[in-house]
Parts: structure tokens; sequence; C-alpha cells
DNA sequence: CGCTGGCTTGATAAAGTTCAAACGGGGTGG
DNA sequence: CCACCCCGTTTGAACTTTATCAAGCCAGCG
């Protein structure tokens, strides 16, 4: 365990910035954190349901995602997560998680100890504010998705999702142009989408056959952005990117 | 806008005393607070879609929950909240609510300006903790609805709803036996279920018909809590009670 | 070159939706 | 006090979306 590596701090610190920024004392503080960072292989378990940790963890590379499992090997995927984000805020305050965690990608985290964090967050009520914000737009993302499951069909939830990772990669700089990586199987799509496999593959023809999207080898290309965002509704306000900076804005 | 009202304090403290139960300090820190109490009626609304506050609120009394608008006039229900709840505490980090919040029976709340609890929160850790965990709490519960819509059958997301209302109202003790008030409509528990008005007749005739719940004229009777939970598969650990006292603990 | 994991397609079934109509009960006005 | 009305509930029948089951395909890899 060392204290925070720079591209490790940098992460952080763009994370947390809000319209404000971060003071000199704030960045510090966040360097000084320490940090234990793991590499892990795709679909490889990060943090299996139950069991607590005593860290939280901060997603610097690769793709996550938490899920439940039910019964009859149901697993409802319940999030999914880029580089940047803080996933299991929650274990501060709810050290029992009740969701597991799996890397999608060959991913790399780093793991701040609890009372690290609380002892930053007592020290700099800023940053505890940003990590809140963080928490709450991830709240909202996953109120985004219910939304979806409950009220849209499969080609909107599909279409919906498409536009959110989008914006969520693009603010992170990992989309290129109209494209971007895209680690999810239709398994995967499926179990975030509350669909099958076999519905979601005939959506994602559908959806390529209207000439929105085109997803081979592992990479998205969106073909209409506006076209998409239609079938979608989408409105990224609940995203609260900072800057609305993308291939299509 | 008065110092918090005695009851109010009582709610708000018995909310959020954990394992550890709160200071004096603490309670009397809560017990400063000023409020604004607002009596609603059944089918008004809260809270707009887009218009920010300054202030959050405590539900003292009645139901409310929380919706986002779609077009055509699907209005998926993201949240119900029984009295003791904090339906926003989002707002005092997200200023711009994502979703609108109605009044389903006659409410009351308080509403406590944003500037206040903040410096409560700053002067006291542990209740900032505690404001957290409520919150984080309201996220898991949503995590639980989202599962259900993804990967439940009508029949498992209502009896799951019904489990779920049934044990946080109990821990308010404001169940009666095995009985609790039920005051959604078909309709209301459509738009939280993901399900249309009919359906939900249909599927509440089954749990009937299967000798789980009664339900008539707004009260709904438990009449066979493990059968019911069965059919959710139902675990309460993710409502995080403190106790688990109810009727068929 | 043959396996394996994931993708694609087809046929059929089930769950849930839609449209439509009737029912019931509590409240209001005549 | 009765009749009516309104809102929510209940029921029926036809229809759509999505699930299920099953088989074939394709590409990367040992």
């Amino acid at each position: 365990m060392v204290a925070v590596a720079n591209s490790t701090a940098a992460i952080l610190i763009q994370k947390l910035s809000g319209a404000g920024g971060l003071s000199d004392a704030e960045q510090d503080g966040l360097r000084g954190l320490p940090v234990a960072v793991r590499t892990v292989a795709a679909r490889q378990d990060i943090l299996r349901d139950g069991d607590a940790t005593g860290s939280c963890c901060i997603l610097l590379d690769g793709w996550t995602c938490c899920y439940q499992m039910l019964n009859g090997g149901r697993r409802p995927i319940l999030a999914i997560h880029v580089p940047g984000d803080l996933p299991d805020l929650q274990s501060l305050h709810l050290p029992e998680p009740d969701f597991g965690m799996v890397a999608l990608t060959p991913a790399t985290l780093g793991f701040v100890p609890h009372a690290a964090v609380r002892r930053l967050m007592e020290a700099f009520p800023n940053l505890a504010a940003a990590f809140w914000r963080e928490a709450l737009i991830l709240a909202a993302i996953q109120r985004a998705w219910m939304a979806g499951l409950s009220r849209r069909d499969a080609r909107g939830r599909l279409a919906h999702l498409c536009c959110e990772l989008y914006l969520r990669l693009s603010s992170t700089g990992r989309t290129d142009g109209p494209a971007m990586p895209m680690p999810l199987r239709q398994h995967d799509l499926a179990d975030a989408l509350g669909l099958t496999p076999v519905h979601v593959n005939r959506t994602l023809k559908d959806l390529r056959d209207a000439g929105l999207i085109s997803l081979h080898g592992r990479r998205l290309e969106i073909l209409d952005w506006l076209g998409l965002r239609l079938a979608a509704e989408f409105d990224d306000q609940y995203l609260h990117l900072n800057s609305a900076e993308h291939a299509f804005a």
C-alpha cells in the first residue's frame, strides 16, 4: 500500500473537481491517500455479495459491473462502471454490500481504507461534498435505468444505454470520435437491460438496420446520434457531466 | 419557519439513531434545525422535475413517491416513501432533481434549508454519517427494485413490494398486526412495478387466490408471510432495519 | 483443423398489453 | 332518502412483445 500514485491522484482529482475545482490542500489530501492498487482479470469477482472489505475503491482502468444473484441463475446487472467511477462509496456507511461486483474487462482498481476516506471527508467538507456528489450521480443513473426497465421497450432501453455509456466514456476521453469500446457481451447487455440474450441480439439488429449504430468486435460506433437519442428519449441532464464536450455536441 | 417541533425532532432522532445512538449534543443539533412544516393533499405535487428548492425534506406523515415522466404519459415510480424517510437528500449536492415527487396520501413534510443541514453535518461527523446511511439505504432499495424490474415476473415483483413495504412501515410502528394501510391504487402499483394496471389487478387476484394476502379498501393484510416471502424471494437485509421486530418475526 | 464461446436465426410458447365493457361503492345533489 | 355519478376495480378477448427451445454459424485459438 503506497500513497496514491500520480496517475491515480490525477484521476481522482479530475473526478472530484466540480464547477469550483479543488484547492491545493484538498488536492494534496487526495494525493496523500493510502491506496492499494489491484489488477483483476476479465470476468473475475472483485467483491462478493456480503463480504465487507474495510476499504472502498476507485476504478482506474477497465470496466466493472455490480449485480445481484437471484435463484435460477438470474443475474440482474445493477450498474456499469467506467474508469474514474467510485462504485462502492456505500461501503463507507453500509459495510455489508447487497451486491457483487465483477470485472467486465481486465481492470485496475485502487482500494482506499475507509478510515482514510473518512478522515479526509471530515478535514475537507468540500471533498466530502464531492464524494457525495459522485455517489448521488450514480444513484441518478440507477434511477434512469429503473425508469427504462419499468416503462421502455427493448429498443428504447438499448438505445438509452448506448447513449449513456457513450457520454460517460466520452467524459473520460475514452471515446474515439463516434466510436467506443463495448466490452459487454450480448449476455451482459441482457442482464443489464432485463431482456434475454436472444432478444438483445434481435434488438441490436433492429438498431443496426435502422442505421443508428454499428457493433462489431467489441467496438460500438454511433452512426446517427440524433436518431439514437430520439429512439432512447435520451436527456443527458441526469449524468451531471461537467463538460458536454463530445463528438456530437 | 420554526425550530423543529418536538414530534419532528423525535422522528428525525429515531431515524438517525443507528446502533450507537446519538449524543445529547447531536440530538440538540437536530432539535435546533429550522424547519418549515407543510401539509399537502393526496395527489398533490411536492417537487416538480427540475425545480431547485434550497431545502431538503423529511416525510413526517403520509406516503409520497418519486417518479419520472416519459413521453406518452408513462410515469415510472422510482421510490415510495413512508414516514421518517428523507426522500431528497440528494438535493443537497445535486440541486436540480431528475424526478418529481407527489403525495400518495395527505402528507406532512418538514423542509430544512440546505445550509442548516450542511452546517450540522460539518459540526457532527456522526450525524453526517447517519444522513449518508439513510441515503444509501434508499439507494439499496432502488437496487432491489431494479433487480425485480429486470428479472422478476409480475407475481414476484408484487410480492416483493408487499414484503418491503410491510417491513418498512412496521419499523415505524404503523402496521396493525399482519395488516397495514395500502394507499397505492392499482394504477400506482402498476407504475411502481413496471406493469399495466390490468395486469396488476390480475396478479393481485393471483396472490389473493393463493391465500398470501388480502387487499380491500386501502388495507393490505398479509395472510401468509412465509409464502409471500417465498414468492418474492425476499431477504430483508437490504433494508438495514435496526429492529427486526414485526408481527411475523 | 477442429473446439469453443459467442452470435445469429427460426419456430413456438408464455407473459403481459391493449381495448372494451361492466361492476361496485362511497359521496353528492335533488 | 334515493338516485346518480364518478373513480377505481374487475373481467373478457384479441393481440404484441418478449421468452424459450433449438439449431446453425462464425471467428479466434490451441
